[in-house]
RNA sequence: GUCGGGGUAGCUCAAUUGGCUAGAGCGUAGCACUCAUAAGGCUAAGGUUGUGAGUUCAAUCCUCACCCCCGACACCA
């Protein structure tokens, strides 16, 4: 039994869930439930991101405590568990945990003790925009001046943060990169964080002032400031492991300077903090790198980004309650692009229902099943040889899974499940039972075995409907109504 | 602006190192069938492969120019 790491990005909390975070989570649990079935051990995880400015303002707008505001997204987020199928052993890992926080500090202490976080924080200039009443930096700006506001001076003050030495561990992260390449999947997104880190690294800032934004990791030995947020953030992929405390579980999981095994999933926007930022914290604190980020694109829907003006916010919820949970899943996994950003509008999805679920998976259970149900009455016939367990994935199922291609699995299936249909028409055995009784069964045991294959093929991407499948063909029994109704 | 990726059937995308009539799925139309969710099968229509030039016996693929689209270019959790 190999030890498998994965984990999602954590969500901010800020709003509802949207279909972008729920791909990234059905896409990492499609992964998950693969490795467990290929027969590995599984550390599966997500969580939720609950600190920073920006929850800290929005709770105080809502008039709650950011405690109290953060817990009821947290629910929301937790409960997409249920909404999306995932798997029953997934780990959820909250900031505000207290172990989190603890682990958040004593990784804070590693990189400082090895001299990567400075011994005392700097001055560090701050550009304010009393139009925006907000933080600028270099980059949001034009000609010096905030573009929603040019006319007005911007504000400059100086504060103490703490900063950590990224510049000073670009040569090992090149290193890193060099000797692994295949770290970022897909090769164009590990192009741009290299061609990133070629320009040169700065080192940033990683605390905020208490006095002005309480809501935070209190950094260790110096109680006016917390952590920024991203800086406790991504140490939520070990914390979650039980690091520092339980190092067997931690090595086990998220692997050893030799053989690091954590893979990550994130989107598009996340490149920079996944595959470097936390890289070289990991480095600083003199521990195992990740073994793999892989990137994903952007939903989106109409050709345009989503957004409540537009209205077209695709809300995976509403998507569930109509179509089912296994719909959204063999959706996303049979029709989002591994990598690419992708279009999703309500049209397409109900296209795509009825030609792969209600026309294809569906329609074909029901009538093979029918057929064993009225023909073969002695299962022995049915099932052959017990050869339920130890089966092998087909090759380029496999394939299509190691490189985090699940386009392409879900392909492997509804060619499958087209190769079946074509062999129904071909062979006929619904007339051939009619005139040779034995030669139509023979015929019919086999069209029920690859259903049972096919079965197993859907078990990490539709489990509930995969088991059900595998329940029918058991019982003999033509489904009672129809998997999938035509929409 | 610099660098990178891309523009192929109504839609989403494929086409090993340039080489037979440029493919597939979805959608559309027709035909025969009936085990099935009026589902499934077969057939068909549909493309001057962004534009213009060049190299070559031969270009979706290589070269140049131009027009569009997208991404990266640090403090966006």
């Amino acid at each position: 039994m190999q030890p498998f790491y994965i984990t999602t990005t954590l969500p901010y909390v800020n709003a509802d869930p949207h279909v972008g975070f729920a791909l990234e989570l059905v896409q990492a649990d499609i992964i998950a439930r693969y490795r467990e079935l290929a027969g590995d051990e599984v550390f599966f995880n997500t969580g939720t991101d609950e600190h920073g400015v920006k929850i800290y303002r929005k709770a105080l707008e809502a008039g709650k405590s950011p405690q109290a505001y953060v817990n009821e997204y947290a629910e929301k987020f937790r409960n997409l568990k249920n909404v999306l199928g995932l798997s029953d052993d997934i780990h959820f890992i909250r900031t505000t945990d207290e172990r989190h926080k603890k682990a958040a500090q004593e990784f804070w202490r590693r990189c400082q003790q090895n001299g990567f976080i400075d011994e005392k924080p700097r001055l560090y200039k701050i550009r304010y925009c009393v139009g925006c009443e907000l933080e600028k930096t270099d980059s949001e700006l034009v000609d010096g001046k905030c573009p929603v506001h040019p006319n007005l001076e911007l504000e400059i003050t100086e504060e103490e943060n703490y900063f950590f030495k990224f510049s000073a561990l670009e040569p090992k992260l090149k290193d890193y990169y060099a000797r692994n390449p295949d770290f970022v999947v897909p090769d164009f997104r590990f192009n741009e964080i290299k061609a990133f880190v070629d320009r040169g690294l700065e080192d940033f800032s990683t605390s905020r002032l208490k006095e002005k934004m309480p809501w935070g990791v209190p950094v260790p030995g110096d109680e006016k400031h917390v952590m920024y947020v991203w800086f406790d953030a991504l140490v939520s992929y070990i914390s979650t492991l039980g690091w520092p405390d339980d190092m067997a579980q931690f090595e086990k999981f998220w692997g050893t300077i030799e053989t690091p095994n954590a893979i990550q999933m994130a989107g598009k926007d996340q490149i920079r903090q996944q595959a470097a930022m936390w890289q070289t914290m990991l480095m600083a604190a003199g521990l195992p790198p990740s073994k793999q980020i892989v990137i994903h694109g952007f939903v989106q829907s109409g050709g345009q980004k989503m957004s409540k003006s537009l209205g077209n916010v695709i809300d995976p919820v509403a998507i569930v309650n109509e179509y089912g949970t296994d719909a959204l899943r063999f959706y996303l996994a049979r029709h989002i692009h591994p990598f690419e950003d992708s279009d999703f509008t309500m049209e397409k999805f109900k296209e795509a229902y009825n030609a792969d679920l209600a026309n294809g998976i569906g329609n074909l259970v029901s009538r093979i099943m029918k057929m064993s149900a009225d023909y073969i009455k002695d299962t022995n016939i049915r099932m052959g040889t017990n050869d339920t367990n130890g089966y092998e994935y087909p090759k380029e199922y496999a394939r299509a899974f190691d490189l985090y291609n699940l386009q392409a699995a879900a392909e492997y299936i509804t060619q499958g499940i087209a190769r079946i249909d074509r062999r129904i028409q071909e062979t006929e055995p619904f007339k051939l039972v009619k005139r040779d009784a034995a030669a139509g069964q023979k015929i019919i045991a086999e069209l029920v075995r690859e259903l049972s294959f096919v079965a197993q093929l859907l078990l990490p991407i539709i489990p509930e409907t995969a088991l059900e499948i595998e329940q029918l063909v058991r019982e003999n029994k033509m489904p009672e109504k129809p998997l999938f109704p035509r929409k």
